[in-house]
DNA sequence: AATTTTTGTAAGAAAGATATTACAGAATTT
DNA sequence: AAATTCTGTAATATCTTTCTTACAAAAATT
């Protein structure tokens, strides 16, 4: 599995989750103190997070960070 | 459990896998294509590696990313 | 003990991630 | 259908990561 795969992969979860719990891009952004259109790209697999940010993400849906991977 | 937490963990578990290999940073880092500073920074905990990154050691280690977590 | 190898560390440069702004299209709501 | 909300997208700016260079300390080897 590529880096392109593991993008898209990470992408797919948080837009799962952000839409599970009823979330726009908008909120779940403010939430996590990043920008909507960093979270847009992320989502689609165009923009690869970081670890803290992806730290964050998990932190706020009370995930393990190692569920996106 | 916070980032610098996650900082050290990833920090101790890449250093575990060089020395189990019996690599030096210097020729870690030629593989994974990174500076040894770098990766002298990363294992002490001072940095934070990018998901890339992340990936290519676990690549080249032949471990699932996840395990750094 | 001297030499060589390995690692820590810092300052500045380069690269990459993320923010900001702006606008358009899609979806939803009224 | 009009209005509102939501999302995609691009260009530029800002911030953080990573590289480069250089030197010193520590550890291993001879």
């Amino acid at each position: 599995m590529g880096i392109r795969k593991i993008k898209n992969q990470i992408g797919k979860k948080i837009k799962d989750l952000r839409i599970e719990n009823d979330l726009s891009q908008e909120q779940l952004a403010e939430y996590i103190g990043m920008s909507r259109e960093h979270i847009s790209c992320i989502e689609r697999g165009k923009n690869l997070i970081t670890i803290e940010s992806l730290y964050k993400i998990s932190k706020y849906f009370k995930i393990n960070i190692k569920d996106f991977f």
